[in-house]
DNA sequence: CCATGTGAATACTTTCACAGCC
DNA sequence: GGCTGTGAAAGTATTCACATGG
């Protein structure tokens, strides 16, 4: 009954995990480090659910992508199952990443704590300003955009980040593709065109502040139209 | 043809908009930005939709619930389509946000430049560290986080941004909602619970990384004939 | 003609509810 | 009994394809 769509005939394990399953498990992973850190030794879909902050189901249905990983009618191994989720994010490595544009964002992005302990470590620092190549970030010497190419072959990197302002975003793109990273974190404000092939998210800051605008407008306006209707919302 | 106005005809709280909708459209606004500043007076769906990366039959669906903004056989006017969207969006007016937490990240949010363009405005920022108080931070004194209260109330507030460790996220959370706000932005990679009314929407650095990984990794085993990877179970 | 706007079809996601196993 | 794992149902989102109207 093990149904197999994906073209991979490698032999590897190549289930078909949904994209927003992808999305949560990392969210599953904190939790089960936070319960590993208190101690729980073991732990019921209900709260591990609550701890992730989602259904109880919609967390089973995600685990059941990876596997049976669990025991019917006792729950979960706190840390058999985080290192089941480890190794399904491919976490059972460390994954180094370039950042390329060491302004603000970029350098709060190399001294952010939390990924360190996710498997992620960063590797170097680029920039195309003159004035910033040479000075030490966290830690980490900044690199002239040149040498891109050699830092990722060197290192073998194959994600890099983009916290560069918009205006220079796709040149970077090309630039960290044409060195071979194979995944981008864009953070800069423009979309960028990559080749088959390549991943990219994105993540906006702005999009996400006219997001919470927008629910807040319709709080406002709401509030305005119904005084007193308390209905099914 | 009686298009739906911005006041709600039958009772309000009800999702007009998808989500998903939402969330595409400040895409759309900078893609009609980007069009007006090229001196583009109109345009038909697909050059929008190339715009902003996403399929034009998405996009007319997309705009299909705000009202009937087009002309057919022609396309749209940018900059009458860009005022319509913005007011849905609630653009017509700033909105003040406060960030709580003026480290590296809150630094780095209160210097960011697209903000200003997007009707998002820095109105004040709070660091529960004695040290950090009293300093300037891209041109604003950070206060106490005990002024929260009065901050919210004086300027008006209703969005917060969370930009702590993810230990204080929680209680400073508890403090924004005490203080009035209804909407956060949480870059704190812990989960917040807040009461119904508030939205809260994450943004986790970490985990966005962690989700390239598990596509690179995927790459990876997919091309498994010329390279072989440690860690294979 | 032409591109919009939209029902209908498809694909994806979440939730329900219960069979199966401990 | 209790909780997992999972088909099936319900709910969303995306895409198709074409009628519609400038």
């Amino acid at each position: 009954m093990t149904l197999l769509r994906s073209p991979r005939l490698d032999g590897s394990t190549s289930r078909d995990i949904p994209d927003a399953t992808v999305a949560r498990l990392p969210v599953y992973l904190r939790a089960l480090n936070a319960l590993a850190e208190q101690g729980v030794m073991s732990c019921a879909s209900n709260e591990l659910a609550e701890q992730a902050g989602v259904n109880p189901a919609k967390l089973r249905k995600d685990l059941s992508y990876l596997g049976s990983y669990g025991t019917r009618g006792v729950g979960y191994d706190v840390e058999y199952l985080r290192y089941q989720i480890a190794r399904e994010m491919g976490q059972t490595q460390d994954w180094d990443v370039v950042i390329v544009g060491v302004g603000n964002l970029g350098s709060a992005l190399s001294a952010y704590q939390g990924f360190s302990t996710r498997g992620i470590r960063v590797a170097a620092l680029v920039d195309a300003d003159p004035q910033r190549v040479g000075t030490v970030v966290s830690g980490i010497t900044v690199s002239p955009l040149d040498e891109l190419d050699e830092i990722v072959a060197d290192r073998d990197i194959s994600i890099g980040v983009i916290a560069t302002p918009g205006t220079a975003a796709q040149e970077v793109a090309e630039r960290l593709v044409a060195a071979g990273i194979t995944s981008i974190l864009n953070f800069a404000p423009a979309l960028v065109q990559v080749p088959d092939g390549v991943d990219v998210r994105k993540v906006d800051l702005s999009i996400e502040l006219q997001i919470l605008a927008y629910h807040e407008q319709r709080k406002a306006s709401a509030d305005k139209t119904s005084t007193d209707k308390a209905a099914t919302a």
